[in-house]
RNA sequence: GGGGGAGUUCCCGAGUGGCCAAAGGGGGCAGACUGUAAAUCUGUUAUCAGUGAUUUCGAUGGUUCGAAUCCGUCCUCCCCCA
């Protein structure tokens, strides 16, 4: 036994804070992990230009390993961006050009470095599309087309969900790509190990087939992890408007650090065990609280994976900007602030121009309806009145908190 | 290639000449209740303006006093047969 035996094998680290889904042959993946220095991989579409929090799950991953000495091989799929995973969806996916492509690969290599050191010989980013964009199609279905099973192929859960809705051959082709990726990385790095979320499994077992049929060797393995899933089976990390995006210009870090604190209380446990590096005996501690006290977990949170994303100045002043506003009378300087001269404010300002300006409603007529439903308030005071002005007896202290529902806060500031 | 069917407001899905800005459900938003939670109940859910106007039912032309609804053309998708 070696030193490094004596630290607990990566795998039951991962099993115990409910990381794993499925596996080829877990016992085989523990025992090549119990070795330092293993290459494994990850893949990711550059679908958009941000990370979200989808990806965040699997960049824990990553980090997970490279933590326990395995160097890790951060696939981002320039080539398989091009085709679209079909994989859980079931619309096809917008074809990007090149450059988009190519862009979102660069910005997602960034945001990863947050997690992942990509120092030398300590990980590794690699591009698809350096091999699949030149392949030779002829040359490729000979190669590696003949050793897939159309009927095999069609049995996959990724593939079922399509025969409904359609499925084109654009997208048929998405696993046969990726597993030739992993075949790639296997022979080009000595990659032996795939890993995914468990959507990702008929694409990494198809991977690990091609390897045993090309190569008659039967090492490579893969691992699936779970999903993350709130308490009603539903994917996190949506909101009404799209993705909780890593990326601070798409997702401000005040929403970042919003959107964890107001997890289902039934969520917060399994959160902290998938996205923050918080031991598991402390979230053990935090599983024991009940009712409000759960608020104290959703905190930590909070506040863990804000600092981990965006850095702990940032989610200091985030969680600071959530105290004042929620525990210490509904103000804060960190506010979203609009700046209103003293002259137009004397004027008159229209509160529904106001709410519409400041983006707390998209239209007017949302406005109105919010108004009236009494969903408004200014500093503190509902107002009903459609039509009601904004002056100078509304900002005794030079400012004015606009509320829109029970969490969206504004802050006009008077300038002269 | 032949035959059949479908494209509706954020999503699903009703609507087959005026009573349709369009049923119902989901989702969202707001209110009540709370713990910045969940569940529940209520309201609301195109836009601009004060009760009227404008844009909307795949695209585009047409018929009609009037079209989501009828006709022509085009696009997309699904099913059956080959």
């Amino acid at each position: 036994m070696t030193n490094e035996a004596q630290q607990p094998n990566v795998v039951d680290t991962l099993a115990a804070r409910g990381y794993l889904a499925q596996s080829t042959d877990l016992e085989a993946v523990r025992e090549m992990l119990s070795k330092p220095g293993v290459r494994f991989y990850i893949g990711f579409d550059p679908t958009a230009d941000s990370l979200h929090v989808g990806h965040f799950i699997q960049m824990m991953i990553l980090a997970h390993l490279q933590r326990a000495g395995h160097v890790p091989i951060a696939l981002l799929g320039g080539g398989t961006g091009m085709i679209g995973d079909p994989s859980g969806r079931s619309d096809l996916r917008t074809v990007m050009t090149r450059e988009t492509v190519q862009n979102n690969v660069n910005r997602f290599r960034k945001q990863m470095s947050i997690l992942v050191d990509f120092s030398p010989g300590k990980a590794f980013i690699v591009d698809n599309a350096d091999w699949l964009l030149n392949l030779n199609y002829v040359d490729f279905l000979r190669d590696v087309g003949a050793h897939f099973s159309v009927n095999r192929m069609l049995t996959a859960e990724a593939y079922k969900i399509r025969m409904e809705s359609g499925l084109t051959f654009l997208e048929f082709n998405y696993m046969i790509m990726q597993a030739y990726d992993f075949y790639r990385l296997y022979l080009d790095y000595d990659c032996k190990l795939q890993l995914g979320g468990n959507d990702q499994w008929s694409n990494i077992i198809a991977g690990v087939e091609l390897i045993r049929r090309k190569t008659g060797k039967n090492d490579a393995q893969g691992l699936t992890t779970n999903l993350l899933l709130n308490s009603e089976g539903n994917k996190m990390g949506k909101t009404a408007r799209g993705a909780v995006w890593l990326d601070e210009e798409k997702f401000s870090v005040y929403d970042f650090y919003q959107y964890w604190r107001n997890v289902a209380d039934a969520d917060v446990i399994n959160c902290l065990k998938l996205l923050t590096f918080v031991p598991l005996d402390e979230i053990e501690a935090y599983a024991a609280l009940e009712d409000q006290a759960i608020n104290e977990a959703k905190k930590r949170l909070a506040l863990e994976i804000t600092t981990i994303v965006h850095g702990e100045a940032k989610a200091k002043a985030a969680e600071r900007q959530a105290i004042e506003i929620f525990e210490q009378g509904g103000r804060s300087d960190d506010m979203v602030t609009t700046e209103v001269t003293a002259e137009a404010l004397a004027a008159g300002l229209s509160l529904l121009d106001i709410l519409l300006e400041t983006g707390l409603v998209p239209s007017k007529s949302e406005g109105r309806r919010m108004v009236q439903q009494g969903g408004v308030t200014v500093n503190d005071t509902s107002i009903s009145d459609v039509y009601y002005t904004l002056d100078a007896k509304d900002a005794p202290n030079g400012e004015i908190i606009l509320r829109r529902g029970k969490k969206k806060y504004h802050r006009l500031l008077i300038v002269e």
